[in-house]
DNA sequence: CTATTGCGCCTACAGATGTAGGCTATTCCG
DNA sequence: CGGAATAGCCTACATCTGTAGGCGCAATAG
């Protein structure tokens, strides 16, 4: 049914501020990157706007002169895509090597630690 | 100086076999591949494991008419490369949010929550 | 009403990726 | 020794990605 498009380094991020700030226009889009990034350029931005629109992740509605965009996928629903993606290509799908890596090569502060493990009791 | 090239998705079950059984050759890596899922064809294994040789992740040695070929990238490192860019792309590059997303989508038994809390707990 | 500015659409183009086929030299079977 | 099998090398080609430029229409400024 709902099928999660393969989005590219690039595209995401550009999804994750229109997940943030939708609806919004390619200017909305292109002030956000910009601020994080002051290399964008407007025309690369909208290629990719729509490209995404093309590869259904974007939905838009003309409003006069502009387009309003708008996810045509849930953020969470991607997150879940490109998570099992990488899980399965770097650590074979298991999570446990994963986590185990994570906790060792980025030399985590007890405080971390404590609030991961919080994390998982909460489950 | 040691940079980790860029390894594609179908590149990393061929570094994955080749980490494995290193020294090996073409059919070394084509048997291991194969029977994974035998829809591998040798000629394609074969194109990639030249890519791999150019952007210097694998070296080979010519040993009479066939090439026995080595990791030249450890798999510790690769594995932190493609873990940071992964972090960095779909959560920002914050651990603990990526850690919540997991442990929430893929109900974890009780047993493997404590093994993850062991694994912490031994950093 | 006219000229300018801005919008999306179409085009471009190089490098990466997935997937292989063809070619030539070397090796092994008989 | 001669032909078949095999190895790597080079070539091919459709997509996808990253990064834009140009065009024509529409809205807006004067």
């Amino acid at each position: 049914m709902n099928k999660i498009p393969r989005i590219s380094e690039t595209e995401w991020e550009v999804m994750k501020v229109v997940w943030a700030a939708s609806p919004c226009t390619a200017l909305d889009v292109f002030g956000s990157l910009k601020t994080m990034d002051s290399s964008w350029h407007l025309k690369t931005l909208k290629t990719l706007l729509a490209r995404l629109v093309q590869k259904r992740a974007l939905t838009f509605k003309k409003e006069g002169r502009a387009y309003i965009y708008r996810p045509a996928v849930k953020q969470t629903d991607c997150v879940t895509a490109a998570s099992e993606t990488f899980l399965e290509k770097v650590f074979g799908g298991s999570l446990r090597p994963m986590i185990a890596h994570f906790v060792e090569h980025r030399k985590l502060s007890g405080r971390e630690i404590a609030e991961l493990k919080r994390v998982l009791e909460e489950h």
